[in-house]
DNA sequence: TTCCAGGAGGTCT
DNA sequence: AGACCTCCTGGA
């Protein structure tokens, strides 16, 4: 992929990059941690660092990125090598789609980590994107690294092993209301599964088998996209939705269609789809659109809130 | 200005 | 099919 980069003293140039628009990627609804600062102008975490993004046109500098990292982080985090316009242009043979694809051309999903978006979907589940930031955010702040950015404190998400310490009343207090159990639980899973890969664990044989087979999120990324989605959710606090979710945006599952309220009003918009379950509507979807539904699903879903369409 | 009802990017039992 | 926690918003 030809991009045109530059690397400066701790920023990285990008100039004439194409289907990249950083309002769109931060505000099409697979992540949280993503600040507007101005027009064009984000601040994000992620991998335990902070990083300025500002796009004049079709130049995107990343402030606060070495070379290295944006070699070994960046690239993928942003999903630079792959091509979107072969992607719209095989999802625009649907007449259907096309309106969104041009409302949404600059869209790319993020790789993001898996054990972040575990728990950070499992607070979206019935509630409001301003109350899962706040939540996430005091998450990090109570159990994550600080860092350091133009003066101000960042804080990374927490490690498997630091958010292992969180009780479900210290959750609760954080914001994370019904679901703290959930989190609690689904992190000390994850947690004693990596002890026990390391054989730290001091367990009976069975709960360890148990562990390795049902809740390592390594294992579970290596899965096919359909025993993946089944695999997410054995954890407490993750569904259909949540699982489509992750799988999507930290594991490269892109047969994924989260099938949420704007989704559903999306498709009964375009695709005259009726007032359906919404497994029906993720069937339909995933039929029609196969390996790039998880795309498709972005486009619609940007379309409709920015819209604010009814039906 | 203050207050209350309704709703928010589902999942569990 | 109902319950679930909490914050935010809009209208009275």
């Amino acid at each position: 992929m030809g991009l045109d980069i530059h690397y400066l003293d701790n920023k990285v140039v990008i100039n004439n990059i194409k289907n990249f628009n950083i309002k769109q990627i931060c505000e099409c609804g697979q992540c949280f941690r993503w600040k507007k600062e101005k027009e064009n102008n984000y601040i994000g975490v992620a991998y335990g660092r902070v990083i300025e993004v500002l796009q004049e046109d079709d130049t995107v500098t990343i402030y606060n990125a070495s070379e290295e990292d944006f070699k070994n982080i960046w690239i993928k985090y942003f999903d630079l090598e792959r091509d979107y316009s072969k992607i719209k242009d095989i999802l625009s043979q649907d007449e259907i789609l096309k309106v969104a694809l041009e409302y949404g051309y600059g869209i790319r999903i993020l790789n993001q980590d898996p054990f972040e978006l575990v728990i950070s979907y499992i607070i979206s589940a019935r509630n409001s994107i301003p109350v899962i930031s706040k939540t996430i955010n005091n998450i990090c702040e109570a159990y994550g690294k600080k860092l350091d950015y133009k003066g101000k404190i960042y804080y990374a998400f927490p490690t498997i092993e630091e958010l292992s310490k969180a009780s479900v009343e210290e959750i609760k207090n954080l914001g994370g209301s019904f679901r703290s159990k959930y989190i609690v639980d689904t992190t000390n899973k994850i947690y004693m599964c990596n002890l026990a890969k390391e054989k730290k664990l001091d367990e009976s044989k069975e709960i360890i088998e148990e562990l390795l087979e049902k809740y390592d999120l390594e294992k579970i990324k290596n899965m096919s996209d359909n025993d993946c989605h089944k695999a997410l959710q054995e954890f407490k606090g993750i569904g259909a939705k949540v699982s489509d979710c992750i799988m999507l945006f930290s594991m490269q599952k892109y047969s994924a269609f989260p099938v949420d309220i704007w989704v559903k009003r999306a498709m009964i918009h375009f695709y005259g789809a009726n007032d359906t379950s919404l497994n029906k509507i993720r069937v339909f979807a995933r039929e029609k659109f196969g390996e790039l539904s998880g795309f498709a699903q972005q486009y619609l879903f940007y379309y409709a809130r920015e819209k604010g369409i009814k039906f």
